[in-house]
DNA sequence: CCGTCATGTAGACGACGTCAACTTATCGCG
DNA sequence: CGCGATAAGTTGACGTCGTCTACATGACGG
């Protein structure tokens, strides 16, 4: 290599200056899937989805342009390395407002609302890159993506099932009762991340009262009729 | 009106066989900005958006790579002007239904719904461009792009302030209950288009069900509380 | 008839994703 | 302890893409 340029020195982790192993540390990098990872995300928060090149997070990285491909078999795997880590977040911030409300079921239910609308705008490039076609997203490939969709997924029936039961929300299959109620956090989210909803994020008054108004019409929605 | 394909001839119109100008045929190719609309809305129809590239929708006028920049500054552009076709025709169906049901406002909104759904349904890749990361959406940029978007959510709005009136729907600022109810459409759609929604998918019948549901949910979460 | 300008063309540049072939470091086994 | 297998990383190449610059062409107005 004629010139390297000095690029990243923060990059590889010194390989092992003390001779006891407390952590393994195992191959030439450290642990090129984590940081590639780590600054994925980190550049996706930064600069959007399109800047998430295998070559740009491999310079982020401090290795060469092929190196990836050793942990992932392609970009789209690795985009969906990184969308995952964003339904793992997604399905914490649920699980949290469960556990805050799980005795008042109305209460739980408005506060995973917000939860969903407070993920969607302070991870907003992570939720387009979960939810838009900037991937893959054909059942059988990517797997663990879709586990971890699907692990998200349910945190929002788990709650429809327990408002049904407690009579909080309309009887009927939970499948499509949670398609419904989601559908109508998930619209909104998508429009005002795809600045479709400009006119109202210039208003942050306005914004917030209609960030509520979706939350109540969500349940609205799908109450039971008395 | 590009939206409908009659199958063009996939290439120059050419050029001045017999000496009488029967149509003026103008320039070189005879309306490139046209051909290269349609070539991309069937592109669209047939591959998804990521095949909208210049070169390849060059190719299919039958010009050269560089042609198109002279009737669009870059690609952004062009795919801004294919999805403006979909505003347009999104206005239209939603149109449509307010014609034959305005009389009846409840009606009306559920058609609007249906028609909003069977446009994502029907024209998937085109509701995609339209709505997901494809291209900048910045106030200032694409300015008909953006006319052609808020003329389709006019119609929303209309739809709102009438049944506002009449006492169908909620009292509250037009806009945000707009939304509201736009978001539970558009999660659906949403949703639906990027797959997200497979194990529905699988069975038509439960899909036209929840799609009911949905349209249901719609005004339901927006309804007049009595 | 001629100049001008809109329109279309050709070449080049730097980016990208991916493949094949190569090197290097680590670990398991005899 | 040493050695081969193999995981991890590198280099070079190929074809694609969007876009810039310079150039060619054809239609229309004076």
């Amino acid at each position: 290599m004629p010139f390297k340029t000095p690029r990243k020195p923060a990059a590889r982790p010194a390989p092992r200056k003390g001779r006891r192993k407390a952590v393994p540390e195992p191959y030439h990098h450290g642990n090129l899937r984590e940081a590639l990872l780590a600054a994925g995300i980190q550049l996706l928060k930064e600069q959007g989805a399109e800047a998430l090149g295998l070559r740009e997070l491999a310079r982020q990285a401090g290795v060469s342009r092929t190196a990836p491909y050793r942990h992932f078999e392609s970009r789209d795997a690795l985009l969906a390395g990184i969308a995952e880590q964003g339904f793992v977040k997604l399905r914490e911030v649920l699980l949290e407002a469960r556990h805050q409300h799980e005795s008042d079921h109305e209460r739980w239910f408005l506060e995973a609302a917000r939860a969903y609308i407070g993920f969607a705008f302070g991870y907003a490039e992570h939720f387009k890159l979960m939810f838009g076609g900037y991937m893959k997203y054909e059942p059988g490939q990517h797997t663990s993506l879709h586990d971890a969709g699907n692990g998200a997924f349910q945190t929002l029936v788990d709650l429809i099932v327990a408002s049904q039961e407690s009579g909080l929300v309309m009887k009927g299959d939970p499948m499509a009762v949670s398609i419904a109620a989601w559908s109508t956090l998930h619209g909104f989210c998508s429009l005002a991340v795809h600045k479709r909803l400009d006119f109202l994020v210039e208003n942050p008054e306005l914004l917030s009262k209609t960030a509520d108004l979706v939350a109540r019409t969500c349940l609205e929605g799908v109450r039971a009729r008395k």
